[in-house]
DNA sequence: CTGAAAGCGCTTACAG
DNA sequence: CTGAAAGCGCTTACAG
């Protein structure tokens, strides 16, 4: 696709509206600076010529590179999904651009996208995954860039982060299966940092209360649907029967009620179950799915708003953002 | 996150090893021109300050952005998803970025996001969605820059295309239909230009045959979960109803699974169900769902592929390439 | 294999 | 409200 056609450069956009180059780049980035009639011979330059300014070389001179990195697992069937969509929306109204990065889920490629992202001199980095490299905490810090961490609270952010106490998440599970009167739960969890706050939360509260140490299984893999079908029927072996399955995400629980409605087993009377993520499918099979409810897109507009708000010059008071959750009780338990 | 310490640059790094700026250059973008010894200083150096190349700069300067612009309508519970994923990984292999840009499912962002692309010197812009817009499509094709347009094969590409045949899969369907002995087949499609496609190859293929025009229902929206159901009470109520549901995508076909689960439907004996797309809940759903795969992770690899071709200097002979689909049956149908 | 120097296309204090 | 000019941090022919 090359063309011999040159690509159109600010100075002559100014030549043909008869200003300077600096006019015609006040025009772009401050528009209120310039006066009306000579906006409008701009605009009609720019219109004539299809200039589109080189943002690389305003990003070197002006050391703002409207680019944000944002950096999850995977995409493939994620939770943050919702959270990186909101963003990009939000960001492409300020003329910001994302680049995705995609850290694996065991964020083995952490390290290398942040370099790329501080390469170009991101504005921002937005990172789901966790960062414990202090290395990589420290590089970040060193540079003159905004780290957002989402999806959960860290005692020490690196700068800020958006998030809910995944801790409380648990500990509001054992609280509602117990006013339930479920008595034996068993936990399916993922070995995922988030996940097994989750689970602690949920095993402190539910052993405080006097409840007894639940039976569980982990899992080292990203956990899918096909996973929750073999947790099924290995549950099925267990010795004592457990009354309801609290799973680490909507994926395993769903894959364990089609294996409990194959089986012929009555959800929730026979055996209960519990989702983590209220993906669009919790509501929609049968049985609908009790689950925990996070806002995915308020965490990316609330980290976009952190960026705003950096943008203009205020403080961010609080370093800590917490959305919340809501555990949505339906059919399942 | 502001920091005194300033960043390290690149003449900084080449007084710490005893070379010129322009050796450094080369150490990092030609590294075999750069003897061994001299080399193994400059790392040390680099490693010494912590240096991160600015790649603003390097790109103003070689006029090569390393920046690729993955342009999809959304990422929510995507078909593209496979393909976007797919194209991360390899890219950043490449020590390529992409850009996620979101065009909304009438592709209503799409100008302002190929703007956005060509003012940071995207090396390439793949789209999913389809560029109509001939201003649009003159403005990339003027530009150096790959355009490669994926998940279609248009007959006139801007560029390069990567995908397969809608058309074909319709006809398939109908073929495969046909052969399992079904006679009214009904429609359920989304307006989208592609399983318009579809849906054009299913019926002149079905009636071409012999067989009578499909009864049908089309969606504006984008198609969910919820639509399916409603389309299933729907088709409850014609006068002769079909014994096969053809739907545009699994979304549609699960809903209409779910409901004809609910109403005691025997699927596929009663009523059968075709869906696109193959899901992860697909194979995993009882009934298992008949519906066709399609490699979107192959997708994005292949115009991976063509870029590297293209930064090869190589030709690309064939300006469609074809990665085909499956019709994989089970239960439902 | 290496260096000096021009140039990439903008932005922004400074001055008016 | 506008312009002249220096500078952002690299890359790359050119020369050796």
């Amino acid at each position: 696709m090359s063309d011999d056609r040159k690509i159109p450069r600010l100075d002559e956009v100014a030549d043909r509206a008869g200003v300077s180059a600096a006019t015609v780049s006040r025009f772009f980035n401050n528009p209120k600076m310039v006066a009306a009639a000579t906006a409008e011979r701009i605009r009609e330059a720019v219109e004539a010529t299809g200039y589109v300014p080189n943002l690389l070389a305003g990003g070197l001179a002006s050391s703002r590179s409207r680019l944000v990195a944002a950096l999850v697992p995977d995409i493939a069937q994620s939770i943050f999904n919702a959270t990186v969509e909101a963003m990009v929306n939000e960001l492409s109204v300020d003329g910001h651009i994302v680049m995705l990065g995609l850290t694996g889920i065991d964020n083995a490629r952490m390290p290398d996208l942040i370099s790329a992202a501080l390469a170009r001199r991101a504005d921002a980095i937005i990172v789901t995954g966790l960062v414990n490299d202090p290395a990589l905490r420290d590089l970040m810090r060193s540079r003159n860039v905004t780290v957002i961490e989402t999806w959960g609270l860290p005692d020490d952010p690196i700068d800020v982060a958006v998030g809910f106490s995944h801790r409380a998440v648990g500990q509001d599970i054992a609280r509602f299966l117990r006013g339930r009167g479920y008595r034996r739960p068993h936990l399916l969890t993922a070995t995922g940092t988030r996940a097994m706050e989750r689970r602690q939360g949920f095993v402190d509260d539910w052993t405080t209360a006097g409840g007894e140490t639940p039976t569980e299984m982990t899992f080292e893999s990203q956990t899918r649907f096909g996973h929750g079908r073999a947790a099924f029927r290995a549950i099925r072996e267990l010795p004592t029967r457990p009354d309801v399955i609290v799973c680490s995400s909507d994926w395993l629980a769903q894959g364990v009620l089609v294996e409990a409605m194959a089986a012929g087993v009555r959800v929730p009377d026979e055996l209960a179950v519990v989702g983590f993520g209220n993906l669009a499918l919790a509501a929609e099979m049968r049985p609908t799915l009790t689950t925990v409810d996070i806002d995915g897109a308020r965490i990316g507009r609330e980290a976009v708003d952190v960026l705003r708000r950096r943008a203009a010059g205020k403080e961010i008071p609080d370093r800590h953002i917490d959305v919340g959750f809501r555990l949505i009780a339906r059919e399942s338990a």
